[in-house]
RNA sequence: GCGAAAAUAGCUCAGUUGGUAGAGCGCAACCUUGCCAAGGUUGAGGUCGCGGGUCCGAGUCCCGUUUUUCGCUCCA
């Protein structure tokens, strides 16, 4: 594990060295679990979200893509149940370290009250037989009233409390209650916080009169309100697909791991609508079609597995997570889900708009079953960086870090390098750069000795370098050195383009 | 969130019982070499995370805070 660390160490300084990803606000101390992307990191960023975007569009001809707003109306997370499902104090025993819902603490201390209510009518009861009257015993038994007066009171503070977000005073009625921690028996709380998922910001210019918004902490639900816009306008058949990239915040408690849990992330997310019925046939197609995503990119299949869920959420009949093995462990990457018609039907519900689907082959309407296949963005970056990162001793001694990143997804796809700065080199491999640069990212580079300049090229990853050297201007030949094997190949300058374009698409091999 | 550890140049680190900062690599310019980094010369870059305190004097001691890492917890 000590070692693992040790990695994991390099490979996020490395990030930084390099160009690939700063820690955000960065001169002002920082801002804990945010984090930038640098002038190599965003090229490596943009090309897997573009792997990924041909992949489900371009290679699927029923699916689409969109790309919906991060504000939506307020109303759709309360459909969507992230309003109510996240909305709750909570506080922690510092002692057993467990963590409570505040208001269900509460809760519990007056069940027990009423409890002890109950037994003063079942002890009334057996006293006075069948004609006792329970309402009057309440309404004047001096113990049972103290005990209603007593819930009253609870009641009504910590409603007001709520009422005006003061989170201190839950906290002392916890106190003043002497309510105990059940596992560790004592009364060492931490604050009481409110947790939101949601990141929320109000929207009009004046301020008491603007609604409280929020910034969306999925991106499907923006697919699941336009899914009939979609289906209508682009004429799709079930079962079709709507995919989408974008941001997405969710208020995350603990946010760590470098990038793999950031407050603000990028999810890629595919929505496949299926006919009832048919959904667990489209899971497993997708469950396979993803993994087969994976592999196409070379890393190892070692690094992969599936993690099925026992536990199901509210809206899933299947769920299943791609998991990488990360330098900490194996870890969620990918989500593939069943969500039944769940979205869809609470979006129904509360829209009151009809969002079923007439299907011509049934001859019949339906709302339809969704299977979603979401995966981090940001996630996918670590797990390749991190796999890439290599350091290796060569033949001659000598040591060289080389991120052997996809080809497909490098930032740089080739440097062009004279081998000296004389003798017209630099002029010919300019000539080269602007025949390949309409088609590839290059760089170019004259300073510093040959072999350093590969080296830095291997460290950023690009998987290829092209020398300029004498015979250049002999015969227009030049030099392809190749990252992970640093063999040599002599090449004629008109066949670079398609080399290189035929090399770095696993698609097309 | 709780507990522990850490924070000195872009990176990795050193810095004696407290006496106002160093190295290697990297970076920039020039020279030299010319197919796998670490030749030469010159140079840029740090209010030692931030804020207080103790002291004649704090990178060093104390308190707070921020950030990071690890363990636990959480993650519909």
């Amino acid at each position: 594990m000590a070692n693992n660390e040790e990695l994991f160490k390099k490979i996020t300084s490395h990030a930084k060295e390099y160009g690939f990803i700063f820690p955000s606000s960065e001169i002002y101390d920082g801002m804990a679990a945010v984090y930038d992307y640098g002038q190599w990191g965003v090229e490596l960023k943009n090309n897997i979200r573009s792997y990924w975007w041909k992949a489900m569009t371009q290679m699927h001809e029923n699916i689409v893509g969109i790309d919906t707003s991060i504000f939506m109306n307020p109303t759709i997370w309360k459909a969507s149940g992230h309003v109510d499902a996240f909305n709750d104090p909570l506080i922690d025993n510092k002692d057993s370290k467990k963590r409570y819902r505040a208001d269900v603490l509460i809760e519990d201390h007056i069940a027990k009250i009423e409890d002890k209510i109950n037994k003063e009518v079942e002890k009334a009861i057996k006293r006075f037989g069948e004609d006792f009257n329970k309402e009057q015993f309440c309404s004047t038994n001096p113990r049972v009233l103290e005990h209603s007066a007593k819930i009253r009171e609870i009641t009504a503070r910590y409603a007001t409390a709520m009422q005006n977000n003061d989170l201190a005073d839950i906290k002392q009625l916890i106190e003043d209650l002497e309510i105990v921690c059940p596992v560790s028996g004592t009364r060492n709380w931490t604050e009481v916080r409110q947790f939101n998922l949601m990141f929320s910001t109000k929207i009009g210019s004046v301020s008491d009169e603007a609604d409280v918004i929020y910034l969306r902490p999925e991106t499907a639900q923006g697919i699941f309100v336009n899914y009939l816009n979609v289906q209508k306008t682009g004429r799709m058949k079930i079962p079709f697909g709507i995919a989408q990239t974008g941001k997405a915040f969710r208020n995350e408690i603990v946010a760590r791991q470098f990038i793999f849990r950031m407050r603000e992330f990028e999810q890629m997310e595919m929505q496949f609508f299926v006919r009832p019925g048919e959904e667990l046939k489209w899971f497993s197609y997708w469950k396979q079609e993803r993994m087969r995503w994976h592999l196409s990119l070379g890393m190892s299949a070692s690094k992969y597995r599936f993690h099925d869920h026992e536990k199901l959420a509210h809206y899933a009949n299947a769920a299943t997570d791609i998991e990488f093995e990360f330098p900490f462990g194996f870890k969620e990457l990918e989500g593939i889900h069943s969500r039944t018609d769940f979205d869809l039907k609470r979006h129904q519900e509360f829209s009151g708009k009809k969002l079923q689907y007439f299907d011509p082959e049934l001859n019949d309407s339906y709302v339809p079953y969704v299977v979603e296949t979401s995966i981090g963005l940001d996630r996918m970056f670590l797990a390749i960086f991190a796999n890439s990162f290599t350091e290796e001793t060569l033949d001659d001694g000598s040591s060289r870090v080389v991120l052997r990143l996809p080809r497909v997804l490098a930032p740089v796809k080739a440097a062009i390098l004279p081998l000296v700065k004389k003798d017209g080199m630099p002029e010919k491999a300019r000539e080269i750069m602007n025949k390949l640069k309409y088609d590839f990212n290059l760089i170019y580079e004259e300073k510093d000795a040959i072999g350093k300049r590969y080296r830095r090229q291997d460290a950023i990853g690009t998987p290829y370098c092209i020398t300029i050297d004498s015979q250049t201007s002999e015969d227009d030949t030049v030099t392809v050195r190749e990252r992970d094997t640093m063999q040599q190949e002599r090449l004629p300058i008109a066949n670079l383009a398609s080399y290189i374009r035929e090399n770095i698409n696993p698609l097309i091999q």
